[in-house]
DNA sequence: CGTGGTTTTGTTATAGTATAACATCACCAT
DNA sequence: ATGGTGATGTTATACTATAACAAAACCACG
């Protein structure tokens, strides 16, 4: 959080208190935000909201590389790495929802190789890997020990 | 076409003519296509068409690995490589809007290298990178020059 | 200060994407 | 022909996102 602020502030972006709300919302969620799911909080604290209000919050963190949109969840989660220039990587578990941040080089480097093969200028990556994390894994192993 | 009529009859599935002609209007753009533009040609053909009808047929479609979805796009587009097993892996060029599809090896080296790091199990893979295609981006340079 | 321009936020309405739930139909094996 | 299964039709609604314009907050400058 600290860090957003320090980011912001160095670029002249206007960390807002809203702003910074949605922030810590989508930042507090272990899981990916819905957008409606943040509106919901702000309807909880500020009386009244509207769907604007969430979307355009969203659009400059999202500038400022403060969280990423989870393409196959119509979702928003924390950046764990902000202010690197990075893509979007994830590793979502389709069992208890938890997207985890991908920090491993060999995959921009793969697509960058991809892309150069292709003669394509590359400008947003998204990586979004669905399965199992090894908690639920483990847990869906133990079940079907029990069950067959 | 044939491919996926051989693929279906030694599956057992059932590429019904709704079905072969929603996977016949994927496949015709050369853009992705979206779930209410393939409505609008059913409409235009059949007379009344509802979103339901739709969407199974790319529900279905897809299962069959005849089609993927484009997450960041909303859109859907024929697979260019049916019967094999692969994940959805596409260049999508933000200026003409096609996407191609990615046939590299390395790519999903990368993606199992990374997930077998994190002790994850893959189940489906999801590779979406925008920028601009080889042809945009040499109009581009070519407006560039140019304009300034 | 105040004032004028810019950015942010509020508000209303609507566009775009997708699915639930239940009825009907078509096909195929017996 | 008939009963069961899978496919399609139909209606309604949920979910996601943006357009357009109004009001307010902020900030730099005089």
């Amino acid at each position: 959080m600290a860090e957003a602020e320090r980011l912001c502030r160095e670029r002249g972006a206007r960390l807002t208190s809203l702003r910074r709300r949605v922030l810590e919302v989508v930042w507090g969620g272990h899981k990916p935000v819905g957008a409606y799911d943040i509106l919901e909080v702000l309807r909880g604290e500020r009386g009244v909201a509207a769907p604007p209000t969430v979307y355009r919050a969203l659009e400059f963190l999202m500038e400022q590389g403060l969280i990423h949109r989870v393409e196959s969840l119509n979702a928003y989660v924390g950046c764990s790495a902000p202010g690197t220039e990075h893509g979007s990587r994830f590793l979502i578990c389709r069992s208890c929802g938890r997207a985890a941040e991908i920090d491993d080089t060999r995959l921009d480097d793969a697509i960058a190789e991809t892309a150069a093969a292709a003669g394509f200028t590359v400008e947003h990556r998204t990586v979004e890997i669905t399965g199992l994390c090894p908690a639920c894994a483990k847990k869906k192993g133990d079940v079907e020990k029990h069950d067959g």
